[in-house]
RNA sequence: GGAGAGGUGGCCGAGCGGUCUAAGGCGCACGCCUGGAAAGCGUGUAUGCGUCGAAAGCGCAUCAUGGGUUCGAAUCCCAUUCUCUCCGCCA
């Protein structure tokens, strides 16, 4: 959510860089900036009719301590009359700012300067391509096959069990996804980020502090008898952690990694781009949260770039970095760097990590703020990425190490599975 | 799931209809004292909104959350939620 000192300061500003996320702002921003006069005019009159009010009512108090009784009625009259106008101001005061509040939760993140135009994924800029030489036979085969040919992944037993999207791992598939969870956790660790294992259910504020509700409710599963919500990423829980604190400034940066397994309804999905690891309603991720100050967001998000990058290069992928174009962004992003993974098979590119800086916007909604070097309370930068999402991880490992004697398992990752190949 | 007790400032803890502008303590900050420190003494110590060019000041709200009673609520009533104790069930 947008600051709506932001908005008024610099209106003009505001609809011009939302232009660049093809987002038409300026009726919106006239609607708030004007819900914002009137909802300061009734709190002011409100403000005023309480003060007298209390006056009243110390009065009041004093007259019937000295026996006053008959002249403390009179007042009684003109305070319940108070009352009722204060009561009134009060119902209008709740409207204006839940129709405020409506209204501002609607405006998009504004994108940093940097963020190029454009309107689709064709727009976006390659800003780093590390392509490494795959010499792979005419007779690759995309991972749905080879999972089942080494019997390690088994869809059809997850649609019995539970529904499509939902795969059972088997043998050292099941300890492929132990050895890599392990494995980014502990690099995890080692870049000096602090673990958490988080709940996999969130509560409705919750939801609402990452911007997943009113955004996207249908995307995730809702236990209605609880009111609770299944998580469809661990941002949720962790980035919640710090939802209406107030850090000092020598906590910052924070820095969490955690593992979770990850639940997406994915309603409207279909065809060839869900089959497969493809895209699942269940799976597993390790993502990496920080939390910074304002000044430095921007050098955090670099840091974590190259993180992610290190992490792929240790799993001799072929990957490209994108920064997604203003048409691609996401809604509470001002900047994001998608990470793409070569699928040899399916000759394709296959997204296996976002990260963004959200500056403000995230920090606003949940008011997470810092306490500046001048003892002011100013609210933080909230940055996330995924390092990594399991599932098209595991796709691109099996397609592009495949060989004659079976899938070769990377350097990096052995001492995790205690095996290096799968056959 | 049943019964009971509770939730007060950064922390501990008193208050149980008006004097709460929340006692007292701890912590923290600044000052005095000191060669330096400790102790001691003094001062200050929340968040949000509004008023405002900015700050100071002032007003309003906040004693788990949301309603209610009352001229007046931290205090009384109702609902929700969380914590603790006992019982039951249980990986």
């Amino acid at each position: 959510m947008l600051q709506l000192n932001t908005i008024k300061n610099d209106p003009e500003r505001v609809i011009q860089l939302l232009k660049i996320k093809n987002f038409e702002a300026e009726a919106l921003v006239a609607d708030i900036i004007e819900l914002d006069r009137r909802r300061r005019e009734t709190q002011k009159i409100m403000d005023d009719g309480l003060a007298e009010a209390n006056k009243l009512a110390k009065e009041i108090g004093f007259l019937f301590k000295n026996g006053r009784g008959d002249e403390a009625t009179a007042l009684k009259e003109r305070s319940a009359e108070l009352k009722k106008e204060t009561q009134a101001l009060g119902n209008t005061l709740d409207e204006t700012r839940k129709e405020l509040d409506e209204k501002l939760v609607l405006l998009p993140n504004l994108p940093h300067p940097g963020v190029p135009a454009g309107n689709s994924e064709e727009d976006n800029e390659l800003v780093e391509s590390r392509d490494i030489e795959i010499a792979l036979e005419q007779t690759a085969l995309p991972h749905w096959e080879l999972a089942e040919k080494y019997d390690i992944i088994d869809f059809e037993l997850g649609s019995k069990v539970t529904g499509a999207g939902f795969p059972f791992y088997k043998g050292k598939g099941a300890r492929l996804q132990r050895a890599l969870i392990n494995f980014f956790l502990e690099e995890g660790i080692k870049a000096g980020y602090a673990e958490i294992q988080p709940p996999l259910f969130v509560n409705e504020d919750s939801a609402y502090g990452t911007g997943q509700l009113p955004d996207k409710d249908g995307q995730m599963y809702h236990i209605g008898e609880d009111n609770f919500y299944t998580i469809p990423t661990a941002e949720v829980p962790v980035t919640n952690i710090y939802r209406d604190v107030i850090l000092d400034l020598a906590d910052l940066p924070v820095k969490n990694v955690a593992y979770s397994s990850c639940f997406r309804r994915e309603a409207g999905s279909y065809g060839k781009d869900v089959r497969g690891l493809n895209r699942l309603h269940q799976f597993d991720k390790v993502e990496i949260v920080q939390i910074s100050h304002p000044d430095n967001s921007y050098s955090v998000l670099e840091e974590m770039r190259s993180y992610v990058a290190s992490l792929l290069e240790k799993l001799e992928l072929p990957y490209r970095i994108l920064k997604l174009c203003g048409g691609d962004i996401s809604f509470t992003s001002a900047l994001t760097y998608d990470f793409e993974v070569y699928s040899a098979a399916q000759k394709r590119w296959l997204e296996v990590s976002s990260v963004s800086n959200f500056e403000a916007f995230q920090s606003n909604r949940m008011k997470l703020r810092f306490r500046d070097e001048n003892g002011k309370t100013r609210l933080a930068h909230t940055l996330n990425g995924s390092a990594l999402a399991l599932p098209r991880i595991v796709a691109a490992l099996l397609e592009n190490k495949q060989t004659d004697d079976g899938i070769v398992i990377p350097e990096a990752i052995r001492p995790f599975t205690g095996f290096d190949l799968i056959n």
